[in-house]
RNA sequence: GGUGGAGUGGCCGAGAGGCGAGGCUCGGGACUGCAAAUCCCGCUACACGGGUUCAAAUCCCGUCUCCACCUCCA
């Protein structure tokens, strides 16, 4: 069985075929950064960073491009807003982007090119368009695609031309036709502008994705990504522009649906308290992952914070079993076939969350038994899943925080609390159980959890 | 107006003609000095009305409700 996925160009589930066999070329876009990451922005990073690493474990050499749009009018507007230069306002929320990415371990992209780096492709790509015939020059400054000489126009969105609204981005005479899309928009007062044949100005919101998918996965590539509301205009308008150039483009498009909030896309009830920052306040990095990796990434996810406490717990008792399992011998992650047959099926995590229940099952029972080899297997399939979902909790992205806990303090609490554990354990040999109560609840009161088992008492930090 | 999606048990969340995903909660039980952890059993759901079929949550027709996109969107 090979790997399929959902094309939302042609609406259906197709087996996936590399345009070169063994490589594979994805772009993602990534955020406008005008504004902190919400939970939202960062699913989509979660969903697209689990394909990338399951096209790797199986096997292919992936060139993963996540574009950073730093220049825009929002981010505009919101420099005047903050009162600072709007290249100080991109690079401020890129940062806040990266970091929300580094948090929720998303691999870095293979290179992430800003839009701004790249006026020059956009400028040769308007050219090519130009000298074909698609873009037009109406001398206010501005470029415009003709979109109605584009026959496949609005076939990833379904949608007819005569249908749609007139686009509200520029001057309105200056159009051959009300729906064509600014590809560059002339210099206003004030604002930042790079030198064009047809003068100073800046990019169109669509230009630059066209441009750097060109730039660095050439004419034609394997995966284009994104969120659900980018199919249009954004990506509408990004095959209009490559394909107006000639160029075949992205072969498979495939969107992510969003974070809901009572029943409502999240921009629409922006809260603060969705940021990313925000709810990492309230659970760790992987299982904020977890619980955005945990939906199927073409469903929406309804989000609350009793489900993301929920799925936070659920984490932990997985956590738990495998660090018990460490303590019974190495366990290698392992691939599994029934968790290579879900991951293949259009990327199910959602099956993949019910096999996993089932190993943990199976690996308590073991424990319970203390059948190694049958509690390593249980281990080791659990690991392989969390490894391509980047949920493994022995991932060095997850443990470098804890390993800045000096080691020698660490065995300093082991000291003090075996102490007092060995204490309790003589009280509770000699039936004194008021004794061993109360050092019990001595080490609790201080956040310390106490679990008597088989092979002796155990002690974890809550 | 156009286009697309959704409605599943107390909650979250899969599935897409047959033999009830899974998790959480709740109830019962095992284990335990008591806890904790763990395991076992139980709680039989698919918006509504028709239809097709031996068989429908799943297909068809109709209806209702909600959401999204139609040039700021992940």
């Amino acid at each position: 069985m090979s790997l399929s996925l959902y094309n939302t160009a042609t609406r259906s589930i197709e087996t996936f075929k590399a345009i070169t066999a063994g490589k594979v070329g994805i772009y993602l876009c990534g955020a406008t950064v005008q504004a902190e990451p919400h939970i939202g922005h960062i699913r989509s990073g979660v969903n697209f960073d689990i394909l990338r690493r399951w096209l790797i474990h199986s096997g292919y050499d992936v060139c993963f491009i996540r574009n950073v749009t730093d220049i825009d009018d929002k981010i505009l507007h919101k420099a005047v807003h903050e009162n600072s230069p709007w290249w100080a306002v991109a690079m401020k929320y890129e940062r806040a982007f990266t970091e929300a990415y580094r948090a929720l371990n998303v691999m870095p992209p293979t290179y992430e090119p800003r839009a701004t780096g790249h006026i020059t492709q956009m400028i040769a790509l308007i050219e090519r368009l130009v000298e074909r015939g698609y873009a037009y020059a109406p001398g206010n400054g501005d470029l415009y695609l003709e979109v109605r000489k584009l026959a496949s126009y609005l076939t990833l969105s379904g949608q007819k031309l005569d249908d749609l609204l007139p686009a509200g981005d520029a001057d309105e005479s200056m159009k051959r036709d009300p729906r064509d899309f600014a590809l560059w928009k002339g210099s206003k007062p004030g604002e930042p502008s790079w030198p064009t044949p047809w003068g100073d100005g800046r990019p169109g919101w669509h230009l630059e994705c066209s441009a750097m998918a060109h730039a660095y996965l050439g004419e034609e590539f394997d995966i284009h990504g994104g969120g659900l509301d980018l199919i249009f205009p954004h990506h509408e308008n990004e095959i209009a522009q490559s394909q107006a150039a000639g160029y075949g483009f992205a072969r498979v498009w495939m969107h992510n649906a969003w974070v809901t909030a009572s029943g409502e896309k999240m921009s629409k009830s922006l809260g603060n308290s969705l940021i990313v920052r925000e709810i990492l306040k309230r659970v760790r990095g992987i299982e904020l992952r977890w619980y955005l990796g945990s939906a199927h990434y073409r469903s929406m996810l309804e989000f609350s914070f009793e489900a993301l406490e929920e799925s936070a717990i659920a984490f932990r008792r997985i956590e738990s079993f495998l660090q018990r399992a460490a303590e019974y011998g190495e366990v290698k992650p392992a691939i599994s076939g029934e968790f290579k047959a879900a991951m293949d099926d259009d990327l199910a995590v959602p099956a993949v969350l019910a096999l996993i229940s089932g190993w943990l099952r199976a690996g308590n029972t073991a424990i319970s038994e203390a059948n190694t080899s049958a509690i390593c297997d249980a281990a080791s399939k659990i690991r392989g899943a969390l490894e391509v979902l980047g949920c493994d909790p022995f991932d060095a992205a997850f443990t470098a925080d804890q390993a800045s806990v000096s080691s020698n303090k660490k065995e300093v609490l082991d000291g003090l609390i075996a102490g007092l554990l060995q204490e309790r354990e003589e009280a509770r040999a000699r039936k004194d159980f008021a004794s061993a109560d109360r050092i019990r609840d001595r080490i609790s009161s201080l956040g310390i959890t106490i679990e008597d088992t088989a092979s002796g008492p155990r002690w974890s930090i809550s």
